[in-house]
DNA sequence: GGAGTTCTGGACCAATTGGTCAATATTTCG
DNA sequence: CGAAATATTGACCAATTGGTCCAGAACTCC
């Protein structure tokens, strides 16, 4: 999985995956049939392990509110790190474009981490922390692309400074969906 | 230059160079060097020529801010295009990472557009449309990493309501900013 | 313990990769 | 026109690609 989150698919030859995951090449093909494959299972691996902490801290008990502004929060750290390596997720995405397998565990994915949002702004806005005509719909979709930016930007190098003024927007974004309640 | 942007750097071979571009192997490392140069120089075509709407968009004489919302409208239409194939630029961050060629390229155009954003924002501001309190630079970036996490999720097939309900959350948050004009 | 199954390592393979060469065609220009 | 330079064609090349084969090691289970 490192090894295709780092180079993505194309560029990581057989050899590279042997070494990462410490087996020999006929192992591999044993357990995984091809490369293709074993890239499916680590893709989908990336995002049940990865965004399994997303999800928690979106359902964390007490305030969806302040759950959402806390994950922001980590983005920016995340993101920002010197060896961030972008969200496989979006990676994939972008080098197998509309490809279906591949598509149906991202789209998988993705739903799950707007779901997750959603979930915790529902939650704020039956709390009344969020304004009744906020559509929360709408803004859980614009998250989860948000994050998907942060992390596009992250791979290419993304200083802290301009990462922390981009969340600092979408909080300042839902300041304002509280401003009334 | 098409040819990259559908499939990528490594996904395009020689052939399909060839063909795309109508001229013999010989000729084009004649011309470019070798595929790396080639991509370079496709890459940096592809900022100048498609973004060049982007910008014109933005400098248009008239509100600013109504500039703004007209590209962020054209962006659900591009975005949700059957044969979308992403940004090139992004795609580039992605495949590339932090390789040092490719980011001086894909920062300049990605300045250029936080550039044309944040002088629109500017003058949005400056002629009242704006709150003089809105954070225009933070706006900018933000509105780039948003475009960025549309194309993004448009490479993998983007549903017009979606598209439209993120840009909808992005107008209201212009909104926001106005409001106490 | 030992027969049978599964797994592992490394040699091997065809196909494709990016890139080059040299001969030919084309143009340029005195 | 005709010589020099430029550009095009397609054959060619070494290296690498993903994938397979097979012999032997390891494990299982009666």
């Amino acid at each position: 999985m490192r090894a295709f989150w780092a180079h993505g698919y194309e560029r990581t030859g057989l050899p590279e995956l042997q070494a990462a995951m410490g087996i020999g090449r006929q192992s591999l093909y044993n357990a995984f049939g091809d490369k293709r494959a074993l890239f499916l299972e680590a893709l989908d691996h990336y995002g049940t392990t990865q965004f399994r902490w997303l999800h928690e801290r979106l359902a964390a008990p007490g305030s969806g509110l302040a759950n959402v502004r806390a994950v922001l929060a980590t983005w920016v750290d995340a993101v920002t790190a010197r060896d961030f390596r972008g969200c496989l997720v979006c990676n994939a995405t972008v080098e197998f474009g509309r490809d279906r397998e591949v598509t149906a565990i991202t789209e998988r994915h993705n739903a799950a981490i707007e779901a997750s949002f959603l979930a915790a702004l529902r939650r704020a806005q039956a709390a009344g922390e969020l304004r009744p005509s906020t559509d929360v719909a709408a803004l859980a979709q614009f998250l989860a692309t948000l994050g998907q930016g942060l992390a596009l930007q992250g791979r290419g190098g993304l200083s802290r400074a301009k990462a922390a003024a981009i969340v600092g927007v979408a909080d300042g974004l839902l300041d304002a969906a509280a401003a009334g309640r």
